[in-house]
RNA sequence: GGCCCGUUGGUCAAGCGGCUAAGACACCGCCCUCUCACGGCGGAAACGGGAGUUCGAUUCUCCCACGGGUCACCA
């Protein structure tokens, strides 16, 4: 039988010259401080970065910058009918937008670090070296089956109410004498290599998870493929080889890959490995009616990356946001340390939860006001411009023909113990500001019917005579109240509400009055420095059209 | 259908054998206030169900229900 295995990976793979000891010796251990964390992004390059990309992301990088470890990025680009081009360059592009960046792995212009190829294509050889080991010990063996054949299967097991899948009876190639396979090879059949699973589903193996903690599992009994016609592995054999020879201690993946992990384990085991620590983390789920389902890239826009990008929120909301799904006492440390930069929260695997967590867009917005409203004006001003330039080209212009306007608009309300927080997303801040500018401004709200006309018009005429653009927040103010209390309006709060049916209103009324006529709305920030940023003209200008169309 | 994972308020979540079961978002009310935003105070709101183990279960075990994932020469 032996000497049969070896003829056999010798029939299989001719050309393979190096060996696992040669392989051993060019990626030697990595020698970094106790504890480092070795792990790695490993997306397949299909131009779609999503959410989940992000999640993991995160949390590998955490593990191992937080841990003096590395961080590296291999391409699984073993479906190349998958495969969009350009799409290395989209994910690195949008990884390190939102702050992970590698220390090592494949770049736009190539590989990076000593543990490559990082692109399994051109590892092709590296695998075949174990292919043929696995061989020559009789766990792996050639499989001839054409695709129609396996469909067949797979009915007749549907029909036998059998367990899906190529194993003990079923594998028809598994025990097969090498004169037949020589006959199939010689015909020029294409073939599969296939792992020789000595494992019975009448078995468990416990397993410990990371997050999900400890697993009860069954043991793999399919002999999966391991290398396709192709000579190109799947996703099983290349993680095997790759994350053993890159030396990753960790790796973090989503959690739909927990029922292929026992066939991953046997896996390590027959290659002599010792396999990795897993985290297999838990899908973000969305609400689809009454249900709640996994998010899925073809139904939901929200999980691709780009969509908050256009949608504007700022890198660093979306960032804050998974990491408090990530680890809830994120929250609280963010609150306790409002500027610290976000590297100096330790973060934790073991805060993370084992189960999926619902997607929620009104926490994302909240978060999002929050990490802008610790924003500069002047950091606030360049990113909204940046994002109207790409995705609202009007008030890009707009902004960058006004900067000063737009500045200090930002400037209110900022900076201090308790800012405004207007803005969630950039998009906001065209609603937010948009009437400062003469070419977005129109009166978009009405008064309030219980108010005459000739009192707001007296109230407006009045304060244009009285205006003076010289006066203090608090003269300014004076004024007003004194324009209300001519005509019956209430100058003090108080005592407006003390008895709201001994006036016409109230001092507040007398503000709307001008707010509305100033800014088109009801609602704005505070009016006086609204009114010191549009200068005296402007201001006039408004008030006196209103004045005429009332 | 087989296998696996999960289940604390509307949502995200603390909890890890004994608590009046945190906190955040959203919601409601009040206060502050020239509107809004901010901030402050308060309110409503939860351990899926059933058996065990235990002096005592949200926490441990089992069963059920529900939800999710996975069963490719895709990752």
């Amino acid at each position: 039988m032996n000497t049969d295995c070896n003829a056999l990976a010798e029939l299989l793979f001719p050309d393979v010259c190096d060996t696992p000891e040669s392989l051993e010796q060019r990626f030697p251990q990595r020698e970094l401080q106790e504890g480092a964390v070795v792990s790695r992004m490993a997306p397949s390059p299909t131009g779609f970065v999503h959410l989940g990309n992000l999640v993991q992301g995160i949390t590998s990088e955490r593990l191992c910058h937080q841990s003096g470890g590395v961080l590296y990025l291999r391409v699984e680009d073993t479906d190349a009918k998958r495969e969009v081009p350009g799409a290395v360059e989209v994910l690195i592009e949008a990884l390190s937008h939102y702050g992970i960046c590698f220390d090592e792995g494949a770049t736009v212009d190539g590989d990076c670090g000593d543990y490559g190829p990082y692109r399994q294509r051109q590892r092709r050889d590296i695998y075949h070296v174990y292919a043929k080991k696995l061989v020559a010990e009789g766990k792996a063996y050639p499989c001839f089956c054409t695709e129609d054949e396996l469909s067949a299967m797979h009915e007749r097991q549907e029909a036998e109410k059998a367990n899906f899948g190529y194993y003990g009876k079923w594998a028809l190639w598994r025990d097969r004498s090498i004169e037949d396979i020589k006959a199939a090879l010689d015909e020029g059949k294409p073939w599969v290599l296939r792992f020789y699973s000595q494992g019975f589903v009448e078995n468990k193996i416990k397993f410990t998870d990371l997050i999900k903690g400890s697993l009860e599992l069954t043991e793999n009994d399919i002999d999966h493929v391991l290398l396709k016609s192709d000579g190109i592995p799947t996703y099983h054999f290349a993680h095997a080889v790759d994350d053993h020879l890159m030396r990753t201690t960790h790796v973090v993946r989503g959690d739909e890959w927990l029922p292929s992990l026992p066939f991953h384990l046997q896996l390590f085991s027959a290659l002599g490995w010792k396999c990795p620590k897993y985290l297999h983390i838990g899908p973000l789920i969305k609400m689809d009616g009454d249900s709640k389902r996994k998010l899925s890239k073809r139904k939901d826009p929200e999980l691709a990356l780009t969509y908050y990008r256009s949608e504007g929120f700022p890198t660093e909301s979306v960032y804050e946001y998974l990491m408090g799904v990530l680890n809830s006492n994120f929250e609280d440390w963010r609150r306790a340390n409002p500027d610290a930069p976000v590297a100096d929260f330790k973060f934790s695997y073991k805060k993370m939860n084992p189960a999926g967590s619902l997607f929620d867009y009104a926490k994302l917005c909240d978060v999002s006001k929050n990490v802008i409203s610790r924003m500069s004006a002047q950091e606030v001003y360049e990113k909204t411009l940046q994002w109207a330039l790409e995705y609202d080209a009007d008030f890009g212009a707009i902004l960058k023909d006004n900067k000063d306007i737009a500045l200090r608009t930002f400037a209110i309300g900022r900076g201090g113990k308790k800012p405004r927080k207007d803005i969630a997303v950039w998009k906001d801040a065209k609603d937010y500001m948009g009437f400062m500018f003469s070419e977005l401004f129109e009166v978009k709200d009405s008064y309030d019917e219980r108010f005459d006309k000739a009192d707001i018009k007296a109230a407006l005429n009045a304060f244009l005579e009285t205006y003076d653009p010289a006066d203090s927040q608090q003269e300014w103010f004076d004024k007003i109240k004194a324009i209300g209390e001519r005509i019956g309006f209430c100058p003090d709060m108080k005592a407006y509400k003390a008895s709201p049916e001994s006036y016409k209103g109230s001092v507040a009324d007398i503000s709307m009055f001008l707010r509305v006529a100033v800014t088109g709305k009801l609602n704005s920030p505070d009016m006086y420095e609204v009114m010191s940023i549009l200068g005296q003209d402007e201001v006039r200008k408004r008030i006196v059209s209103m004045t005429e169309v009332l």
